[in-house]
DNA sequence: CTATCAATCAACCAATTGGATGAATGATAT
DNA sequence: ATATCATTCATCCAATTGGTTGATTGATAG
């Protein structure tokens, strides 16, 4: 069947990736480390005006979504964002375009198929 | 400056886009509108284990993060989803590869120069 | 007028979230 | 041994969320 995946599997993922992202701070995070590349957790919360506590948890929702990798190298923790993971989402998207298109055109050949039978009854 | 929308304008718009789309529920209610296009609150209830109070307020969750628009014609609420909406969520992603995209490229060209270099010294 | 139907509103509950603070861990530097 | 640094863990708090039930609105049908 098709679109299957859409509706149970990769939810669970796709709902954390999509909760991850709808946090502003979350995304400037995700902004930072695509800009500057690998980043530690200080440095991170340099750019905003939280504790670094509250930071520390919004990375490691970034890690749970796996939109973000630490790599503890030493006590520092290098935090890399991971873009590929952002093709889940993608997916989803496509799909539900997908979807909206069929019906479109279902509908469209519908309504053709009922022009040419009027022509026909004239 | 480039990327300016990214940090703060839509920001709010984009937060409720991504939140309202990170329940699984709100994800097959956009599925099924994709699918059938407009749909009544009662329709769309049928298709779940739930009360209806709770797909209401589902709805409504949607709409107000403009993903579906609601004609209220008659006693009943037809429940009509919005695709261009999706596209503010495209745009960021978008925004986001291109800032990873160039700081790649940037990273490149360094590494190139330093090699042309090495070459000049040997 | 009354029963029914579509949908919302209001109140409640448990779980989660985004923030704070203070203590703890673990490694390096003096 | 002690002080410092990077980070997390443990609590706490107010606000939000996803669900429930019961009452309400407003229109239609008998």
């Amino acid at each position: 069947m098709l679109f299957t995946h859409m509706v149970e599997l990769e939810s669970h993922d796709l709902s954390e990736l999509l909760k991850a992202t709808s946090d502003p701070t979350r995304r400037i995070i995700l902004t930072l480390l695509a800009q500057h590349g690998p980043l530690r957790v200080t440095q991170i919360a340099t750019h905003f005006d939280m504790s670094l506590n509250s930071v520390s948890k919004h990375i490691k929702m970034l890690e749970r979504a796996g939109l973000v990798l630490r790599r503890t190298e030493w006590r520092e923790h290098l935090i890399e964002i991971q873009m590929d993971r952002l093709k889940l989402v993608d997916r989803w998207f496509e799909d539900l375009r997908s979807i909206w298109a069929l019906r479109l055109e279902a509908l469209d050949n519908l309504i053709t198929k009922e022009t040419a039978n009027d022509t026909d009854n004239n």
